[in-house]
DNA sequence: TTGCTATATCTAGATTGGTCGATATAAAAT
DNA sequence: ATTTTATATCGACCAATCTAGATATAGCAA
């Protein structure tokens, strides 16, 4: 993993917001983040390819739905940037309101109960 | 500070390998980054441009030399991710051969005498 | 089959961003 | 005053990227 990529992948408010909800949720499927962020689907998958490509996630497919999540190979120290990251600025928004409009999303899919 | 400008400004090899060196010195000018990088003197300027437009960095005037350092007031979260960043990149190139050509670099201006 | 839902991909347009070379500014020295 | 050194800025060009919208794929249900 390259810096460079890293960072470059990081510097998109889309794919960050997407990155912050994944870091505190175990996975999350495409309407989930759709949802959240309140955004054209296309330009959430878009950027979720993105995020795929650069190696920061990886998903997986059950019936209609894929799941991201973040993935767990990284090295140690891109671990250490997200989570510092995430850390700094779960409290401001957009970050913050996208974690409330995903608690209070009706319908979602998967066994998640609650976060 | 906004993660996104943070990350935007830690997106390029130029800005990186700037910052990679100011991190492990007090201070650094120019001609020193020119030199350890071993790009044109304007691509050197105009990244350390982008870095204290997006707050990374300041500098200092003195006599001919203009005196680069990390911006002291960054929020710790920021100063965590150079870091951290650090930590994880500086024994590959190219970060490695920019420190050994600082090292090696004759007629270095200012009392720094190493480092 | 038809239709619906979830997701991905494609295209076009616009904007940003990097590189390069030339030039401008500024301080010091002769 | 002229020259030299150090740094910054400007302008043109090219490449990368973000967005938006339309369309394609794929699974499931009736």
């Amino acid at each position: 993993m390259q810096p460079e990529s890293l960072f470059r992948a990081l510097s998109d408010t889309t794919r960050l917001r997407c990155l912050a909800l994944l870091v505190s949720h175990p996975e999350l499927c495409v309407c989930e983040l759709t949802h959240a962020l309140a955004l054209p689907q296309p330009k959430i998958s878009h950027h979720l390819g993105g995020l795929r490509k650069a190696g920061l996630v990886c998903d997986r497919k059950e019936g209609l739905w894929i799941y991201y999540r973040i993935n767990p190979d990284l090295p140690p120290w891109v671990i250490a940037i997200l989570t510092t990251t995430f850390k700094g600025v779960h409290t401001i928004d957009p970050f913050a309101s996208d974690a409330l409009a995903l608690r209070e999303m009706p319908n979602r899919p998967g066994e998640v109960c609650s976060a």
